[in-house]
RNA sequence: CGCGGGGUGGAGCAGUCUGGUAGCUCGUCGGGCUCAUAACCCGAAGGUCACAGGUUCAAAUCCUGUCCCCGCAACCA
């Protein structure tokens, strides 16, 4: 599992979820990250390693700041109130951290500005004098490459050379270096697709890094160290949250190399390229792991805020208990793939394996122990070729769930558990306890059978307890068990001494009722749930009459509609303006069939500049009222007017 | 020819790196058991592993090509 350079600390584990941008309420995505590193760690702290875990929040920039305008607070406020969200919310999923970074903390600040200045004296920070070729029409920079012929691709005009007044990392520099490195260090970044992923970024120029922004612009950065006119811009602020906070408490020599970041899959160019380029800059020893996982889909669309689809982390957890849907998000996605997320499988996952394997396994044979020996655990009786079996599946799971944990293979660690729970659950079959009991001279059987499934079931619940620490700590207690959860505890057999007093309680996991959860998912969308606050409106700056009156709106009719050959979101439309016939380019095909256009009435921007868009040009424009979900609705007539009708 | 992921019994997925009788959960059908949360156990039906070539004694797995789906990027005047 560790890389070369980095087996100087094989029992150290120092893992970080990204600091998440504090715009919005924590949703699944983050919840599935952070609950992934919780039980990764846990599994480590189980095994007896030193562990460190780091979350946080990532609470500058320009967004920010528009954010807590919106909401009528000042972003410091804002940021507090956010900030407590997400710890409040990791609070109720059982995630236990051992440090929570902020970026607005000065204990952040400070290291950002001693790597900064550290990068800048050695010369890797540079300031205007990079710039590049710059299309003024785009507004935007090209590199030669991306030129046709000298000239902009788009307007077909000669780029300028143009510095700006922002300074640069000079990120392309360590390219040819991080190559090599992703190269000889074949699991740095995994799984294998990501990495080949980055590789591919890395075949092309990366170019240098953007990393200031004028600070009369955007007042709410860290200033760089040398000139204060300046704020560090988004990733030279944020990443170095992962180093900072180790420093800021002097731990840095026990846990850097040691560090697995795990990250959504969206954001691996930034810790894939940036972040070790940056480490590299400021003389900083390489991460050992970057892990990236995927998303969890809803009717196989990415589950997003602008989509309106959230599934609200909170909602499952009251609703199903948080080890259940901690277990369940665990168990059905591989990790690096995309999983779906059904609320049936949700169920489905928790009745097969939780209540009717697991939770039934507890109750059956604490009912029997209660029956046939009163609650108390007995020794093992004479041994016999079945019970042996089943103990040998047992003591074989540490070894082969850490080796798979080590893999982040977490489906496949808790698909073994549980098939090692069936194997007891056949065990209990082909032993018959309940004729056993009618035996006297079968006593002694009867011992090893109740024994073994007692074993088993402390050793499952240890090996789940990263996983389920709240159900299977309960699991125990109905056990009678208080000895150690370490992963040795669960490669031992007689772990519950004997004589010890169990304590059979509710059903640990109560079964789903199915029926009821698919007419309730059948039945007619309710209507939005009450009480959640609209986000106050942003507004722009007031404008005049003048400045409406300078617009020139039509009433346009639409005599052609077809896909963009060259883009996947446009439409080129033919619009009859009046006696002129005009080409609009337009982003609605992903809402509008071409062939139901024809024939509509719409409102054009008429005295808009054109523009070549994927090299069609685009004549004006077309007006359209758009959701907070990115639903599009066209603006269109009430009455019907003959186009060319001007609007006001 | 922008980058990447995926196509495996009715549904959802693993297995593909490291070829060797195709596996898991759910669902369906039949049986067993009765300790237990209508749970547990056994058995059956159901797959030419997207398609076509190739390598091999042997291909879901390796190679080549094709088709389809999905993300990202680009694009949204």
């Amino acid at each position: 599992m560790a890389t070369p350079q980095n087996t100087d600390s094989p029992g150290v584990y120092y893992a970080t979820t990204p600091i998440f941008y504090v715009n919005a309420e924590p949703h699944i995505g983050h919840a599935y990250t952070t609950i992934l590193v919780d039980v990764a760690t846990r599994y480590h702290r189980l095994a007896g390693d030193d562990v460190r875990f780091l979350t946080g929040t990532d609470e500058h920039g320009e967004n920010i700041q528009k954010a807590a305008e919106a909401h009528g607070m000042t972003p410091q406020a804002y940021t507090d109130r956010v900030a407590g969200l997400f710890r409040d919310t990791w609070d109720r999923l059982d995630i236990r951290y051992d440090a929570f970074i902020r970026t607005t903390e000065e204990r952040h600040k400070k290291v950002v500005r001693d790597v900064l200045q550290r990068v800048y004296d050695q010369g890797d920070i540079i300031y205007g004098e990079y710039g590049g070729l710059y299309c003024v029409k785009c507004e935007r920079y090209y590199t030669e490459k991306e030129l046709d012929g000298g000239l902009c691709p788009q307007h077909e005009i000669e780029p300028e050379y143009r510095s700006e007044a922002n300074y640069f990392f000079r990120m392309e520099k360590y390219r040819p270096w991080l190559k090599e490195r992703l190269e000889t260090n074949p699991d740095l970044i995994r799984p294998e697709g990501y990495r080949k992923e980055v590789l591919a970024m890395l075949r092309e120029p990366i170019g240098d890094l953007s990393i200031s922004r004028p600070r009369e612009r955007v007042p709410w950065g860290i200033p760089l160290p040398w000139d204060e006119d300046h704020v560090t811009y988004v990733w030279f602020d944020a990443l170095i949250n992962y180093w900072s906070e180790l420093v800021s408490q002097g731990l840095e020599d026990r846990y850097w190399p040691a560090a697995e970041h795990f990250i959504a899959k969206d954001i691996v160019k930034p810790h894939g390229v940036f972040w070790p380029t940056m480490l590299k800059a400021a003389g900083i020893p390489l991460f050992r792991h970057l892990n990236v996982h995927g998303y969890w889909l809803t009717q196989d669309r990415k589950m997003s805020k602008s989509l309106g689809n959230v599934v609200r982390p909170l909602d499952l957890q009251e609703r199903y208990g948080n080890d259940a849907f901690r277990y369940f998000l665990m168990r059905d996605m591989s990790f690096g793939l995309d999983a779906s997320f059904h609320e049936l499988g949700l169920a489905e996952r928790i009745n097969s394996d939780l209540a009717n394997d697991l939770g039934n396994l507890l109750n059956r044979t604490l009912g029997m122990l209660g029956k046939y020996r009163g609650g108390v655990v007995p020794a093992f009786g004479p041994a016999d070729d079945a019970s042996e079996a089943l103990k040998a599946a047992f003591m074989a799971l540490p070894g082969r769930v850490r080796a798979q944990v080590d893999e982040l293979q977490f489906d496949r660690a808790l698909a073994s558990i549980l098939e090692a729970v069936g194997k007891a659950n056949k065990y209990v079959t082909d032993m018959k306890p309940w004729e056993l009991a009618k035996d006297p001279a079968a006593s002694g059987r009867l011992d090893t059978v109740l024994r073994s499934c007692l074993e088993a079931l402390r050793c499952a619940s240890v090996l789940l307890e990263p996983v389920m620490p709240g159900k299977m700590a309960e699991l125990r207690a109905q056990l009678g068990a208080h000895g150690e959860v370490t992963l040795d505890a669960a490669a031992r057999w007689d772990g519950l001494p004997e004589g010890t007093k169990t304590a059979p309680g509710d059903p640990l996991f109560p079964r789903v009722d199915l029926d009821a959860l698919r007419a309730s998912l059948d039945a007619p969308p309710e209507s939005e749930p009450a009480g959640r606050e609209a986000p106050p409106l942003v507004h722009k700056d007031e404008i005049g009459i003048d400045d409406f009156a300078a617009l020139e709106l039509r009433v346009g009719e639409v005599v052609a509609a077809e896909a963009h050959p060259k883009a996947d979101r446009l439409l080129v439309l033919t619009l009859a303006v009046g006696p002129e016939t005009r080409t609009v380019v337009s982003g609605i095909k992903e809402h509008y069939d071409a062939g139901a256009l024809v024939g509509k009435k719409v409102i054009v921007v008429c005295n808009l500049a054109p523009v070549k868009l994927r090299g069609i040009e685009s004549q004006g424009m077309i007006l359209a009222a758009e959701d907070a979900d990115g639903a599009l609705s066209l603006a269109t007539l009430d009455r019907d007017l003959p186009s060319g009708s001007e609007v006001r």
